[in-house]
DNA sequence: ATACTTGCAAATGATTTGCCAGTGT
DNA sequence: ACACTGGCAAATCATTTGCAAGTAT
């Protein structure tokens, strides 16, 4: 259902280029923290906690603990698509902005200057400085409108 | 719960008003349903049901069950601002859409046009038909960004 | 060696649900 | 009278936290 942006330029190309993130910023390259970073390397979408705990056998709270200690450094952000648990990524050369379908969970990836026409909009008219990477544009996608 | 397109809308000027609808809805005034929209109507803002329930000494089970019923009859809606618990209002004469602040909470409500230059430049660009009244545009407000 | 990490369990916050006694119509 | 509703407790879902045991450096 996630569609990603045509250019996918991520800054960590590989493991070893996060691993060597990691070790930069002072930290240990425990199994779980390998295994977690393998499988967002592996994964190509927002991906919940729990499909990479229960994926790899590593417990909840570890992975949570891991997210949370990858975003802390910049390795990795979240997203809230409608209700649900947050969905993790890597952080790449680009973020990603997102429009999600409340009616069918329709998930579409867009790069920030896309948005941008958007963006100046709402900063016109109200002075906020909206992003939609932490929190998505919602609304009802193509499909769903034509029911 | 999301707002189904089909919902009724209906339009309330006090508390009699609102007690018609739900009786035409079939509804019962039950003790508690009575405190919830009385509570609501002399409420501005979005509430959560924890501060209805503490502030009316009712169940917080019952005033979720109340404001779950009250939203399935189109008198409630509620808009997720961030992190922490959905915020209930009369849905009343018009819906109100949000800007939120994710750095100090600030909520601005704005009636819908305002916001249709940015929902049809959407709309062109991604055949996506926004809607900000359950999830907020979510970005930085002036003053956060003037630091 | 020792500081950091995990597994496990229990806590937290938001919301939902089952059950039975009580109430609105 | 009867179905509907509230109080109360327990369940659920997403996430966090405390602690003792294990591991990376």
């Amino acid at each position: 259902m996630t569609v990603a942006p045509d250019a996918k330029r991520l800054s960590f190309e590989d493991l070893d280029d996060a691993v060597r993130a990691l070790r930069e910023a002072g930290l240990r390259l425990s199994t779980s923290r390998r295994l977690v970073l393998e499988a967002l390397f592996r994964t190509d979408g927002p991906v919940s906690a729990e499909q990479l705990a229960t994926g790899l056998g590593v417990e909840l709270s570890a992975v949570y603990r891991n997210l949370e200690t990858f975003e802390r450094h910049g390795l990795v952000r979240h997203v809230h698509l409608g209700h649900g648990p947050g969905r993790y990524m890597l952080v790449g050369g680009g973020e990603h902005e997102y429009l999600y379908c409340e009616r069918c969970g329709a998930t579409r990836a867009v790069d920030p200057p896309q948005l941008d026409a958007v963006r100046d909009r709402i900063a016109e008219q109200f002075g906020y400085q909206a992003r939609f990477t932490h929190f998505p544009i919602v609304g009802t996608c193509p499909a769903c409108r034509d029911n």
